[in-house]
DNA sequence: CTGTTTGCGGAGCGATTCACTCCGGTGCAA
DNA sequence: TTGCACCGGAGTGAATCGCTCCGCAAACAG
């Protein structure tokens, strides 16, 4: 029927996933001339969608928080609780979570995105308590530990320069190598390790200070 | 003595330790004159030293490649196995060893760089094979794996941001974080872990493609 | 103390890139 | 065929890039 609109979504979705990977891969100065490019679509018509570069990338930013959310809803429904937290933490590292850092503190936060970001956060603490209860999880690892561990795992800087070069046959090994890494950090993350985490466990004030205007 | 020469060494080394910093936050649009100010030095002072912004970079590869050679050597040094591998993640890890990482593709390798990177490999495949026959490393854990694992760790996108927004304060706090991590991770490359590591072991072409010029 | 040298900081240069505007063209709806 | 909604991308001023050049001050030789 309405064919307009059919091609007017598809290019809205073209135009998010497109942002998504540039982000990826350029960092904090993606261009929306390169966004556009990669959709396959007029810079004209991005800027008819949104109003301005901030605009597109906060609604990138509460897709992301969707998915986490409802990742993390999955994870809760997994009967086992190590199995369920494990999957979540896989999902989120391989969903590239931590491609939105490098926006962080450049763009307004709105109250959607704050209040999802809430709902994310009270999701994952109910998923590691209840891991933590079980007694699969080594009881020193905080909330915190675990979103540090998905940042830092979600950004695969050899990914993106793979990607960059335009090395796509090479891209397959390299995400599996990753998710290696994955299974390496999450054995770590289990009961029975033997060394204590160091130091004082981390805090929440590390991650509201980043999206915090600079 | 020779006050002038006092003074332009004193330069060079904030030069180089500026060039470290500015990277590693503002990645590959790192600016000559963010470099400068940083290191509080004039622009004409960084091209006095370095011709152009691909020599200085130059210079920073073969000082974190030396880095690098000389921390696997005291790994080496450790009569324990675990202990000088594990030692030897801790200090590339916290030296920023993953923060070069953004350039590669971006400037020429010298076959200084070359060389002292085949050494460094050759160190590692030492270290790796050591703790290997100690049977304290999983089996199943490649170099590849752990210059991977390195480089993922060796850019804290938190620490990063924090420094970047002049949240000074808490950058301890930050960096005592990821110390966690650290021990997370080396606890899963421990020999006793549960899962085997999914896929086939990475090869080291993944490291030798992103060095090609793009 | 004087004249020379040496390294210094930073204004300025052309080229490039940025986010964003605007308009002629295209193809669907009637 | 006519009207028009939507599209792509050339164009715009501003900002930023790597780099050059030059006036200046301090350290040297005499």
């Amino acid at each position: 029927m309405a064919t307009r609109n059919d091609r007017a979504e598809r290019n809205d979705r073209a135009l998010l996933q497109a942002a998504r990977a540039v982000l990826a891969e350029d960092g904090a100065h993606a261009s929306v001339a390169t966004i556009a490019a990669r959709a396959g679509v007029g810079i004209g018509s991005l800027y008819r969608r949104y109003r301005t570069k901030e605009e597109l990338f906060q609604r990138l930013s509460v897709l992301s928080l969707e998915h986490w959310i409802e990742a993390a809803e999955q994870g809760l429904a997994d009967p086992d609780p190590w199995a369920g937290l494990a999957g979540f933490i896989k999902d989120s590292v391989e969903f590239g979570q931590g491609t939105m850092a490098p926006i962080a503190g450049a763009i307004e936060v709105t109250d959607e995105m704050s209040a999802k970001s809430r709902r994310g956060d009270d999701l994952l603490d109910a998923l590691v308590r209840r891991a933590h209860g079980a007694g699969t999880l080594r009881p020193d690892v905080t909330v915190t530990d675990i979103s540090l561990m998905i940042e830092q795992l979600g950004r695969s800087p050899l990914v993106d320069q793979l990607r960059k070069q335009g090395r796509d046959d090479l891209l397959p090994a390299a995400t599996q190598a990753r998710a290696r890494l994955i299974t390496i950090a999450l054995d770590g993350l289990r009961s029975g390790s033997p060394d204590r985490l160091p130091g004082d466990p981390p805090g929440e004030e590390l991650f509201i200070a980043r999206w915090a205007p600079s």
